[in-house]
DNA sequence: CACCTGTATTGATGGGCGTCAACATAGACA
DNA sequence: TGTCTATGTTGACGCCCATCAATACAGGTG
């Protein structure tokens, strides 16, 4: 009943070369749909909270951190459950239960993903 | 009355190369006030409309558009203000009137800033 | 000056979101 | 089985925000 939700940025499948959804920003108008789409993403990370949680994660040795390395951010712990899984649904983290405690890594590819939405070109200005 | 609300992502000014607020989000936990000062340019990009205008102006000739170029986004024209003015305070966008016309140029040195927040090490997994 | 076009501001409205307390669920262990 | 810890879910509350119609302001043109 949960993953239904997940809506990835990424094309289906590609392996993992992380084929971005959309050109660079600079490149073309975006259109309504490809807009759409970069912007879950862009606002899932526009929270402080998730934010440091997500670059909690991301830091973390390995890209995986257990909620307990990470929940100390201030909020109460059902908020931080909320927010990493809106992280979840934006595609931009995983999670996997082992025993006891549950672990969050960072999704490399859709880092990349938004890392060439972003990218510059030499023209720029 | 209107720029007192810009809030930079950048040090002050160190000419134009793009002092990032933060480090990259893989480099370490970002502490609460990064996480403030990242997350509303983030905010600022997480509409899809506000995203659809900014890459207008980004993929513009010389990285500069009028309104009147770019309005199309299927929103009415106070609307399109709006959200211009969210992007111009998050420091993503200038704004400066030539005539009859308000031209919109992007910020070069945060959109890179953005760029390296999300760059990732090669040794991210 | 009056009038027109382009853009910004104001005020109102509806919906979404961040937050918490309370409760539920999952696994470990005795 | 019962109990403890770790995490997720539910429901409610308040606030922020995207949107629009109406209006205001700026600059050009006559």
């Amino acid at each position: 009943m949960s993953n239904a939700k997940v809506l990835p940025l990424l094309e289906p499948a590609d392996g993992q070369g992380a084929a971005p959804c959309c050109p660079p920003l600079t490149e073309r108008p975006m259109t309504a749909a490809e807009a759409e789409t970069a912007a879950r993403m862009f606002k899932a990370l526009g929270d402080p909270v998730r934010l440091r949680l997500f670059s909690a994660v991301a830091s973390h040795e390995g890209g995986e951190a257990c909620v307990c390395d990470i929940s100390d951010v201030g909020v109460s712990q059902p908020t931080v459950s909320h927010h990493l899984k809106k992280l979840k649904e934006a595609g931009l983290l995983t999670s996997e239960r082992r025993g006891t405690w549950v672990y969050y890594r960072i999704e490399p590819s859709v880092l990349a993903a938004m890392g060439k939405l972003l990218a510059m070109p030499a023209a720029a200005r």
